[in-house]
DNA sequence: AATAAATTTGTAATGAATACAATATTATAA
DNA sequence: TTATAATATTGTATTCATTACAAATTTATT
């Protein structure tokens, strides 16, 4: 049982249970902006009575709670990512996996009237490791 | 007959047709970012036989030969605008309008190895009529 | 006009996400 | 503890955007 996905859980008041601590748990030590069917599937060996309704409606509850956020970087699946310090998403044209990047600098050239909640910076091109080799 | 979209086709080697005419021509007077099935309402009085599959086609068509360009802001659907100059996106949590805002000046802090195609910036929070209206 | 190529169309299939009711689990009251 | 209420999970069925694909239509070429 992981202790520290328990903590983020009763930071949030959320009650917690086998499968809200899993999926947290997954998100903490998988940094890799799964979509919910990969987290149903990571975690339908260790949870066999697992349904994915259940890992939807446990994402639904950490985003509301402000626990995870979602990213539409990927037209196809909307991704999860626990909440962390600000930052970019990079994703590669031929690997298609989704880096954390530091977000920029940014000066923001707002019209009059609109009041930002949040902001997100996409990138798309080619991380280092499909520099080095030759692209498919 | 729109002298505009047609010469836009042109201009990116895409043989025009009635229906690729009709598309270019929408998005180029409406620019709302519409979703291929409000593009499809919007032309299927004008053309009565038009195909839903026809727009997603025609979109993917001129996606490919960079008149446009998709847009993920939305989770639900995606979206499509006439690619024009550099300018960021703005989502009002209220009335879920996608405004075009000017790009942010920005200086980006990439790791060593990544290398930028394409860079997307995403606001959400009120727009401007939202703001003197009590939200609902 | 005949034939080939390109385009559009309709129908069926896919698949992510949601609705909903039934079951199971956990908390509370007696 | 036992009974009851509240909460959470599960399975099934549904929705709906998007894609696959083949037939029909339109446009270009010989």
């Amino acid at each position: 049982m992981d202790k520290t996905a328990l903590q983020i859980l009763e930071q949030h008041s959320i009650r917690p249970s086998v499968q809200r601590i899993e999926v947290v748990s997954y998100l903490y030590h998988n940094r890799i902006h799964p979509t919910a069917d990969e987290i149903f599937n990571a975690l339908n060996g260790t949870i066999p009575t697992l349904s994915k309704t259940t890992i939807y409606n446990i994402l639904k509850l950490l985003e509301d709670g402000g626990v995870v956020k979602h990213i539409n970087i990927d037209e196809k699946n909307v991704r999860y990512e626990l909440i962390i310090g600000e930052h970019a998403h990079f994703r590669c044209d031929n690997c298609s996996r989704i880096f954390d990047i530091p977000a920029p600098t940014s000066k923001h050239n707002l019209p009059e009237g609109f009041t930002i909640r949040e902001s997100d910076t996409y990138y798309q091109g080619i991380c280092p490791e499909c520099s080095k080799k030759p692209i498919v």
